[in-house]
RNA sequence: GGGCCUGUAGCUCAGUUUUGGUUAGAGCGUUCGACUGAUAAUCGAGAGGUCGGAAGUUCGAGUCUUCCCAGGCCCA
């Protein structure tokens, strides 16, 4: 007895069934280092069509959270699939490095008292080194992630080239005259001492003291608002405010009440009062009070009246306003120029002066004697005293609201006018173009174009300065006294410029005025430093431009949804005040990390999937996955189930490409059969294989990764696993090793090998490299997958079976897997090649299935086929009645009759001792 | 509180705009079965959805309108 077992192809490969992707990937990682990749691939695109996806910074700050792969991947799959297809797509990974909360971790570590920390040069120096031990952690994970792109030579905004270009670039928009010197209530936290981007500001709950206070009529208006109101009794009357900071009393100048809305007289405990006529029944329950109304007159005739500062030698005008809502309060509101934007802006439109409370650090000045030298709030129950003295509290309660709070100390902020520098978006008109330009980006998804456009509608001027230690120094020459700008200010940008390319940003504070201006006696340096968000905002002019050619405009900016209010507009503003064009051609977001509950991660909520722990386990290449297979532009679902779903997505991927590898293991160009030779199952897998290649390109190209990995998987499931490889396992491994019938087969699984490959590779980088490296069939062609390209389909030649035949064909093999299916169930029938498959079809699917002739049997792995001519589709099984071939388990007829083959089929002595069966479709 | 967005099988996603139209699809998982020559794999079959909720427009709504609920981003 032969064991025909040794007679077969069976398939063998090296590629294991088991990933191990965390031991491996870090092999593989050596390996692109190892062979330069990314300068390679520099190399080979050279002069090619430039894809430019500028990277947006991270914070150099804190290890990267799942957040950052999602972002850092989805870049990584762009670039590769658009290099695949020939493009030369570099990437530049960059980080932002200044800004608070470095400073308070260098802070928190040395000490806030230490030498260090009080002696800025040291402390900036410490600022820096924090920052590249941050960068140095981020990006061993960015690489472990997969993400290929040159990190050698990132970018960091904390480079003294980069610092320089920074100041070139405020230096530029000088010249173009956007920058403007003002001064504006600003959020500052009091114990850093520090204004804070609206970026930096966490609105968190709070209690704060709500007061009513009555202001009363200055005795020059009193006759013409007891005129308006129509009353004779009262001799004092007054317009009463709500507020919830009672600290900016003292800075009140004015009240604004609503000219739309009706106001009130009321008399309560025999005193007169004004409020809001919507307002009255809250008032009457908040200050528990009744009152009676006298009269309502419209809130338009109220004008040109005086009020009195209610402890203060101080008039307070009444002023109309559109912001004054009913929301809550009493409709007439408490305006301190000095502590709110409203405020602020209602004043300057009527030319009223800003009084200023607070000095510099925002304590109270020394004028005011009984809260002099208190920090802001602290004077809430003096003030609050001092109101009760003068008989102008109505009423005072807790209230409890959302209220901004710095981030990173969480302690309340206050508002408070402070000298700032400004990017203006009037004065040359850089908000009306802004608005212009985004028309002309391609936002992705759409609705960006109306959220930036909300946001940039109606964004006030950008200040840009900070009272900070750590960061780019606005260099501005002022003069002592009227703090004009020196007038060769244009050509000091560069002078500074270049000392700070030399010896960084501590420069600024070192060097003599008199070493670049005759008139240095009578100026003096500015001592702000600049918004970080100006940092990143022109990385297009310190890294595109300056690596790329002047004013190149990117290709992509691909960043989450917050940076609509970030990143993409701060680089959109500077871009078009530097250059006056945008900085992006399509702008694309993402959208946040949630749970599986749709909530935000979050530590105290414990559901929080680390990034480091997904590689550690499962493998960077399930991380990329799942980013891959989610649609990222709305919210992205993480946990531990969602990515064991992925692995086992990723097992069948694996498996197919295991199975063609085993399969191919014998085969190189040489034993390749020219297309019109092949088979014709042979033929339309090579032709559904370049279909989906089209297709998932079109989806690379669209951004809709998800779809492609949709349908890859797909793929390896219907196409090939649930038809093609099967039926093909019997040719493999039965017909003679060197057959047409064989080669034919390999051919195509070749040809699909290096399609998928290729399709692939964005995504599962790793592993397709490992495939890449394990196959002689593949890298033959190029050291790594990622220097090789997607291939044209240049098999166009004849069909004996269109497409759509072979589609017929597979849904008439369904209904005969049905039919098959039932006699298992009824335990008649065990697997396929027990049965005798007898077709009855109308004429259109007889003509089909007749194109295969002998061969039918092998479409529905049964051991017979047999057709007929009928009214519609009639399938019946039967079982067979002959032996079964103990090599390729048909059951046939010629079994037993060969005296020297007696387990094995006809079929099979042909294949093994002879030239080899003929095959021509299945 | 405001602007923008999301909500379809247990899970990941199609389908929703231009065009409202027969029993709402796929893959994973699950159940049952087969194979033991892709074997911690593979093949076959089945179950599983009042399309977030309510009301409305319409002969007809996952798809259009309004309101509500849950969640996300940004802002106050």
């Amino acid at each position: 007895m032969t064991n025909y077992r040794d007679t077969l192809n069976l398939p063998e490969t090296d590629f294991s069934m088991k990933a191990g992707l965390p031991r491996k990937e870090p092999d593989i990682l050596n390996f692109w280092e190892k062979i330069n990749l990314y300068k390679k691939i520099r190399q080979k695109y050279k002069g090619k069509e430039l894809f430019l996806l500028h990277d947006g910074p991270p914070y150099a700050n804190g290890a990267i959270h799942l957040g950052h792969s999602v972002n850092k991947v989805l870049k990584d799959i762009t670039i590769k699939s658009k290099t695949l297809q020939g493009l030369d797509s570099p990437f530049i990974p960059g980080w932002d490095c200044h800004g608070l909360p470095i400073e308070l971790n260098v802070e928190k570590k040395h000490g806030k008292n230490s030498e260090l920390v009080k002696n800025k040069e040291s402390f900036q120096k410490a600022c820096k080194e924090y920052a590249e031990s941050q960068i140095n952690n981020q990006l061993d994970d960015f690489k472990r992630l997969g993400v290929l792109g040159d990190w050698e030579n990132s970018y960091k905004s904390l480079d003294p080239k980069f610092e320089a270009d920074i100041v070139r670039s405020l230096g530029i928009i000088y010249n173009e005259g956007h920058l403007e010197k003002g001064e504006k209530p600003v959020h500052w936290c009091q114990e850093s001492g520090s204004s804070l981007a609206e970026a930096e500001v966490e609105y968190i709950d709070k209690t704060s003291k709500a007061i009513d206070v009555a202001f009363k009529v200055d005795p020059s208006s009193l006759k013409k608002v007891k005129d308006l109101f129509n009353t004779e009794d009262s001799d004092e009357i007054s317009f009463v405010i709500w507020t919830t900071t009672p600290w900016t009393i003292p800075s009140n100048v004015a009240v604004c009440i609503n000219p739309k809305y009706r106001y009130s007289l009321i008399k309560m405990n025999n005193k007169f009062y004004v409020v809001a006529f919507e307002m009255i029944d809250e008032c009457s329950k908040r200050w528990k009070q009744k009152f009676d109304v006298i009269s309502t007159i419209q809130g338009k005739k109220l004008s040109d009246i005086d009020l009195i500062h209610p402890f203060l030698d101080r008039k307070s005008v009444l002023l109309h306003g559109d912001h004054v809502t009913t929301e809550t309060g009493t409709g007439c509101v408490h305006t301190a120029p000095a502590h709110g934007m409203d405020d602020y802006l209602i004043c300057k439109k009527n030319n009223i002066d800003t009084i200023h409370s607070l000095n510099n650090k925002a304590f109270f000045k020394d004028e005011l004697d009984f809260i002099a030298g208190l920090p802001a709030m602290k004077a809430d129950p003096l003030i609050v005293e001092k109101l009760q003295e003068h008989s102008a509290l109505i009423n005072i309660e807790d209230y409890h609201h959302s209220y901004p709070h710095c981030w990173r100390r969480k302690t309340p902020l206050i508002f408070t006018s402070t000298p700032q520098w400004f990017i203006s978006m009037k004065k040359n008109n850089l908000n009306k173009d802004a608005l212009r330009h985004i028309k002309n980006v391609n936002w992705e998804p759409s609705w960006g174009l109306q959220r930036i456009e909300s946001m940039l509608t109606d964004r006030p001027d950008w200040c840009i300065s900070r009272q900070r230690n750590w960061g780019v120094p606005i260099t501005l020459v002022v003069h002592k006294d009227t703090g004009e700008i020196h007038p060769d200010q244009k050509d000091l940008f560069e002078k500074f410029a270049q000392i700070i390319e030399k010896e960084g940003i501590s420069a600024w504070d070192k060097l003599n005025l008199k070493d670049y201006i005759n008139d240095h006696e009578e100026y003096t340096k500015t001592s702000d430093s600049l918004d970080v968000w100006f940092d990143s905002g022109v990385t297009h002019y310190a890294v595109s431009s300056k690596r790329f050619g002047n004013n190149i405009v990117a290709d992509l900016y691909l960043e989450g949804s917050d940076q609509h209010r970030g990143w993409f507009q701060s680089s959109l503003l500077t871009s078009i005040a530097m250059n006056n064009s945008a900085p992006y051609k399509t702008v694309l977001t993402h959208g946040f990390v949630v749970d599986e509950q749709g909530r935000k991660q979050s530590k105290s909520l414990g559901n929080v999937v680390s990034p480091q722990k997904v590689w550690d386990h499962l493998g960077a290449d399930i991380l990329r996955l799942w980013v891959a297979s989610t649609d990222f532009r709305s919210e992205m679902v993480a946990s531990d189930e969602i990515l064991k779903q992925t692995s086992d997505q990723y097992r069948r991927i694996r498996n197919t490409f295991r199975f063609i590898l085993g399969n191919i293991n014998d085969f190189s160009n040489k034993d390749s059969i020219n297309f019109e030779d092949q088979i014709e199952l042979d033929k339309w897998i090579i032709n559904e294989g370049y279909k989906l290649q089209e297709q998932v390109l079109n989806l690379y190209n669209n951004y809709a990764y998800h779809k492609a990995v949709q349908a890859i998987h797909n793929f390896c499931v219907n196409e090939l696993g649930g038809i093609y490889l099967d039926i093909v396992k019997d040719r493999l491994y039965t017909s003679n090793t060197d057959s047409l019938a064989r080669r034919s087969c390999q051919t195509s699984l070749e040809a699909l090998l290096n399609i998928l490959i290729r399709l692939i590779a964005p995504v599962l980088s790793y592993t397709a490299e490992e495939i890449w490296q394990s196959s002689s069939n593949l890298n033959n062609q190029e050291e790594s997958v990622f220097l090789s390209n997607y291939f044209n389909n240049e098999n166009k030649g004849k069909l004996e079976i269109s497409s759509e035949e072979w589609q017929r064909l597979f849904e008439i093999k369904d209904s005969v897997n049905q039919s098959i299916e039932q006699l298992r169930n009824d335990n008649k029938l065990k697997g396929s090649l027990d049965a005798v498959v007898s077709i009855e079809a109308n004429n259109a699917d007889f003509s089909i299935l007749d194109k295969l002739g002998t061969e039918l049997h092998f479409l529905f792995i049964s051991s017979e086929a047999n057709i007929k001519k009928g009214n519609s589709l009639k399938i019946t099984i039967t079982n067979s009645e002959h032996e079964k071939c103990t090599r390729c388990w048909h059951r046939d007829i010629t079994v037993g009759k060969n005296d020297l083959h007696k387990e094995i089929c006809q079929r099979c002595i042909t294949n093994i001792s002879e030239e080899g069966e003929q095959r021509s479709f299945v």
